[in-house]
DNA sequence: ATCTATCACTTGCATTATAATAGTCGCAAG
DNA sequence: CTTGCGACTATTATAATGCAAGTGATAGAT
């Protein structure tokens, strides 16, 4: 049965998943980001089938996150690449690890984020950028933009309707 | 087939997604964040088959991202409600948010994230807490945590010694 | 020349998930 | 009693997933 598309919601959000495409891109795209670039070295790491491997790297150029680079032409043999798109799927990335390390490591963490400079573990937040706040708070609240319809309007003002457990963003 | 499980992996990431589940899991817990937390409510926002969502909610409630609250005795009737971990997950959804209107927004945004105090659009952006500093910068490196296995190690130390494309964390 | 190893897939197939849709159930209200 | 509502459940056809074997295009060794 064919996955229903998000690809024609207008939600930004929606939108992303349906670029991403499936949970194997995201770890995908966690090693590529690691530096790896061939072919045997995702699968070595992820422990994936080739057939699926194939079909989500090819996805992943598709999508524009990845983009192959010849290495060899006898035979043709390709590096994948992250794109600049692909470059800034890190804060989510970023985001999973630290929600992961929070809730789903009793045995402590077993991936960290260091601060080159000085040493220390660094602790993820997501701010605003002007005003330097932290986002999840009830400062900031999700509207729709220039760009919203009719459908996504409703939605946000619904939302807008109950805002006992919306006090806080996201979209 | 079943879908391969990432329980069994060590890394935070690959946790992280096995316990979301599935894609249209993002979307109820977006939807959650705005304030819904009936059956019908979010079957209409999401257009999504009935069986789908009970699903999606039953298997957020038992990875403790949504928790029941009974508003009716008879017929029993439950709000689904987030738990701190499910609120916990706002980080992402705002990476998510922040990504879309960046890369597949060619009409513009259609929704944005407004500061209630100045009334501007926010700019997410992922820091250090700690540094203040942005993270997706080469100033931050991944590295195994006090918690992390050989195989961990192995592929995070692979990474290392292909310091190119990996200079900015993440994961 | 042949053989071997390597890498990047491709192919076939069985199992499971997905989505559409009709139906069911437990009420409260009329 | 009937009707309507909300929250599911059940059925079914289609597509996806993962396993595992196989294929093809080389380069290098003999």
């Amino acid at each position: 049965m064919q996955r229903k598309s998000f690809g024609t919601m207008q939600c930004p959000i929606a939108r992303s998943l349906e670029r991403v495409g499936e949970w194997w891109s995201i770890l995908i795209l966690r090693d590529a980001f690691h530096g790896l670039t061939r072919f045997d070295q995702f699968q070595k790491s992820l422990d994936i089938a080739p057939n699926m491997l194939t079909r989500r790297l090819n996805a992943l150029v598709e999508s524009g996150l990845l983009e192959r680079r010849l290495y060899s032409e006898h035979p043709p043999r390709h590096d994948y690449v992250l794109t600049e798109r692909g470059r800034d799927f890190s804060p989510i990335l970023l985001a999973l690890l630290a929600w992961g390390n929070k809730h789903f490591a009793p045995e402590g963490p077993s991936v960290v984020l260091l601060d080159r400079e000085t040493g220390a573990e660094a602790q993820p937040m997501m701010i605003d950028k002007l005003s330097g706040k932290p986002l999840a708070t009830s400062r900031f609240r999700t509207a729709p933009g220039p760009a919203a319809d009719a459908r996504t309007r409703a939605r946000l003002e619904a939302g807008r309707a109950t805002p006992k457990t919306a006090s806080r963003a996201p979209g």
